[in-house]
DNA sequence: TCTTTTCCGTTGTAAATACAACCGATTTAT
DNA sequence: ATAAATCGGTTGTATTTACAACGGAAAAGA
């Protein structure tokens, strides 16, 4: 546990908090690691949860694959990210969504529930994590306004201009890597595959864009 | 401002806070009445927003419309509920939406800033309204996530079934009225308005559901 | 009351999508 | 090193959707 703490320096659960201080909560969080192989679950849909988990090394995707095989990728948490920060509210029923390893994985989770409910005052740093947690939550309802953006787009063309614009602007480059492959992509936007691919040939061929393996590179006078 | 301290008192802001109390917050809350004729914008994309808004009468759509016009219905704000809590992180951005009264409305507008970055203590209170925050911002992470799980759907039936099933969960009977006309219902799911009637007409036509203006009755053999 | 606007179902057509199947290239596992 | 699996592009077809246009009914406004 102890050697993950530089790592959990730097994630928004303890932003402003020290490693010292990190791991003086430990305890008082109970902190438990737990790892997991590529392709195993890590939380099913319909579990209810009641603990933060924050990804120390790996990559996990929240998803959901409905009757028929069809996957929807509604998040992805790389390394230093965490999920469950919405569930720790009283009442906040069951998870909708798997939570799955999409690489070998190392997962620490926190009880946090006591230091959200009891007075902030019991450890000294509780009332930081307290507002991490607020602006956690708050970013994640953020980033999911945005996805919504994406995915009310009515043609998968528009869906890819949606998401490769923003991530463009977000990695403030119009040359940038997704942590997606073709299907999880596809899954993300929620198109098929096939599809996709071929408009993304497509826009190549039209000279908005160009790409390889999961970098690409927006074209000005394409899509900047 | 007064009259609206019971409505208030019902809302998730604050929960657990008497009447006499909110009327003692209001001025430490910097709280401010607006009222919007119906059509009216609230809010448009692009602007900074510092405060917490509250609708005690009437109601707001969080909508986005593209450069086609199409336009996309992210969230509803009915009375007692609130929007915003995302945005009082530092660094939150501009918002990604357009906030337009659907009704004449009336709301009143908090700085809740103060209350979040400062210690909690200078009032009584206070630290209960963070955790209520805490709390409303989860709940609409998880709200989100479920219109995510609707439009995520490849076809326009689907996103019906998962919507309205949904519903009925929720108010906790097969027979429940939606908050939107149809072409609202489309803009929320993100299809079109004439193809989603033609399929809800198909749907009551192979006896899944009967329904009459925003009334909607699922059937036993149906979806239920 | 009368007019205007909104609402919602209907239809036909063009466009876009899902789906399945295939294949070569690359990566991973044995 | 070889086999197996994954990945990504391509194609054709059936399905689904968007779009436009229309009209009757209901609601809103004058």
């Amino acid at each position: 546990m102890k050697k993950y703490i530089s790592i959990l320096k730097t994630t928004k659960l303890f932003a402003g908090v020290s490693e010292d201080e990190i791991g003086a909560m430990l305890s008082c969080l109970d902190a438990r690691l737990h790892e997991y192989k590529k392709g195993e679950y890590v939380l099913r849909q319909g579990e209810h949860l009641n603990r933060i988990t924050v990804v120390v090394t790996g990559e996990l995707h929240v998803q959901r694959d409905d009757y028929w095989g069809n996957r929807a990728i509604v998040n992805r948490i790389g390394v230093g990210e965490m999920f469950g920060e919405a569930y720790i509210a009283p009442e906040s029923g069951a998870i909708l969504n798997d939570v799955v390893a999409v690489e070998d994985s190392t997962v620490i989770c926190f009880d946090v529930r006591r230091i959200i409910t009891v007075c902030s005052s019991a450890c000294r740093f509780h009332s930081m994590v307290v507002q991490n947690l607020f602006f956690a939550v708050s970013e994640k309802n953020r980033t999911l306004v945005q996805k919504l953006g994406h995915i009310s787009r009515r043609t998968t063309r528009e869906k890819l201009i949606s998401y490769l614009s923003e991530e463009a602007k977000r990695q403030n480059s119009p040359s940038f890597a997704i942590p997606f492959n073709r299907q999880q992509l596809a899954d993300f936007l929620s198109v098929d595959r096939s599809a996709m691919s071929n408009e993304l040939c497509k826009m190549r061929d039209e000279g908005l864009l160009t790409f390889e393996k999961n970098q690409f590179h927006l074209l000005s006078g394409g899509l900047v």
